[in-house]
DNA sequence: CCCCGGAGTTGGAACGATCCAGAGCGCCCC
DNA sequence: GGGGCGCTCTGGATCGTTCCAACTCCGGGG
């Protein structure tokens, strides 16, 4: 059984050893302009003598919030290479702590219900506030949580509903794809395909978007150059075999819409015997993960700012949670291209 | 300014809807056994319609306890593949749903301190126990933590404290690495390369030795096919390259100590035009990472069972919460060989 | 000389749960 | 008939913090 090695100091150990009342101590952290500077001094030696932290639970009481925001963490498709959870989250982690603030996990008892979890989070006070990532196919959670008043902040925009006024974060996918398009037309290239999600896929779309018109920006056809399907490997495999194989004119290099797709891509390039790289059939994938990095020739890459995408998530949050209410308040990065082998 | 839509349900509002004390409400919750039946029916009608769950806050605050096991994350190395935190978070998340706990992440403002973070947390009382994970160069967290007599479990063996008592899980490398040895065997290998981490690293001794071991119990030789050195794709080319140029016998299969590794030895064999696969040069990587799974050919590879891991962790660790001593708690758990077109 | 106001400090109350000691009641046994 | 015991249920105290109202100084103005 732990034995304390001394009882933990509170509020009343510190006043007494400094000679002062509880709430000036609580004064000397909260608002130590208060305070006489002689005091303060006091007062701080005696809290650094101590070791004294304040407990969370009693502030967390009184104060009636948490300092925590729940993120709800969804099973990871095995045979998917992205990997941005692992780097988001670390930002996030890292970003909440400037603003005082702590990630707390929860994993929903019924994965198929986007809702499940946050209202018993919610009703025992136990979060302030959610971070919302799984903005893929529509995201009820942000509704849900809106119409409570709940304060959150998505990392995705909301497409379905572009009038909803929650804060959000994204990153302009895009872009990313024109950074893409951009850079092989420079290598010289004109034939450059697209390999994406289905229709029904907002964000395939969005990218997609990027894709056909930097294209004819650029005075660029793309007819007859665009595939769209699920986000496996093996649908990456079957859609550049299937551009290389149409007879006229073939594509030259291939923007896909994640680096799932890319690989599927980059093995079919194997498979035909030609070599992926810009000498020959050039690839660029989505979202710069591991496998990206260490493929053969090395993937190039549109990379998701993650980092700063947590930073801007925490601003927001922290704007919600002090209630300074802001118009529409979003933010849309950018991303860049990390150029490796493959093109 | 969010208001709420009604006042959120308290014990006291919950007693008072059924008709009884606050106390009641509280052994309803908690142990039902003491409340006659038709007693326990009203006031969990009263709860039901309340819409009540217990405050947070008051609650650890009365009972010393916070329900959250704090996990320090730390930044993952680009360039490498393991991508196993995403897994083990995952995992984790969801054991400790079961033992009513949730992970609470934080992350250290010196990262070279392996200490940060911890101490402020505890003094706090914001979390009740720890997972350490980061156990790879030694771990003071263990030491440190034990001395204080702070509840925690490791992920990983106190390998250089072989008499550390705390709880922890670890997998067995040297077991998985046999499993490969064994697969390779059987496939009528017999020039068996270990492509490994140098000599200090203990976790890398470990699994090398179950390719020695296993090696020498097949009758096979291990002379002049054992690689050293650090912990990237480069290296692992290096190496494959160095054991290939070898005159007299080279290997015909490769067994590594990481998928970032076995990434390397890939590329070295295509650079030689070789094929990996069975029928030319094999390869086995350790982690089964998601590159692992979508490079070319596909990788064999290690796979540690971290959703097993996850669960043993959270019951060392409910056991040390509620303070049931046991000698020496730990658990070691096998890894299974997840064959691909490698070998 | 007294009143006023601001700066600095104080002690009681409150947040919402659980711990703990004990009260009420019915039953059995002597 | 009274004492003892077990089963239910109760109310006050408590956890450690912050909110709030008020109190003590002290100097300046009437």
């Amino acid at each position: 059984m732990p034995a304390r090695h001394r009882p933990v100091a509170t509020l009343a150990t510190v006043a007494a050893a400094a000679g002062v009342s509880r709430q000036t101590v609580s004064n000397a952290l909260n608002s130590p302009e208060l305070l006489r500077p002689d005091t303060l001094e006091r007062v701080q030696q005696a809290i650094e003598r101590l070791g004294y932290t304040p407990n969370r639970a009693a502030r967390n009481l009184r104060t009636r919030s948490s300092q925590l925001v729940g993120l709800r963490l969804d099973p990871t498709t095995e045979g998917t290479v992205s990997g941005l959870m692992d780097r988001f989250l670390h930002s996030l982690a890292e970003s909440c702590r400037g603003a005082g603030l702590h990630v707390l996990l929860f994993t929903a008892e019924d994965v198929n219900d986007p809702l499940d979890g946050y209202d018993e989070l919610l009703r025992s006070a136990s979060v302030d506030a959610f971070v919302v990532t799984d903005t893929y196919r529509g995201n009820p959670q942000a509704a849900w949580l809106a119409e409570r008043q709940v304060p959150f902040v998505a990392f995705g925009r909301p497409w379905t509903e572009p009038d909803a006024t929650h804060p959000w974060v994204d990153v302009d996918g895009r872009a990313g794809v024109m950074l893409a398009v951009d850079h092989l037309v420079d290598r010289g290239h004109q034939r450059i395909a697209w390999v994406g999600w289905q229709k029904s896929s907002t964000i395939g779309e969005d990218r997609r978007s990027g894709w056909v018109d930097r294209m004819h920006e650029r005075g660029l056809s793309t007819s007859r150059l665009s595939a769209r399907g699920e986000d496996t490997i093996e649908y990456g495999r079957r859609a550049a075999h299937a551009l290389l194989d149409q007879d006229g004119e073939q594509p030259t290099a291939f923007v896909c819409v994640s680096d799932t797709v890319a690989m599927g891509v980059l093995q079919a390039i194997a498979e035909r015997g030609r070599r992926p790289g810009p000498d020959d059939l050039a690839v660029v994938g989505f979202d710069d993960s591991p496998a990206a990095q260490v493929v053969l020739p090395g993937l190039t890459s549109v990379r998701q700012p993650l980092e700063e995408v947590a930073v801007q998530v925490v601003r927001l949050l922290e704007d919600r949670l002090a209630m300074r209410n802001i118009e529409h308040p979003h933010a849309i990065l950018t991303p860049e291209l990390r150029v490796r082998g493959t093109s």
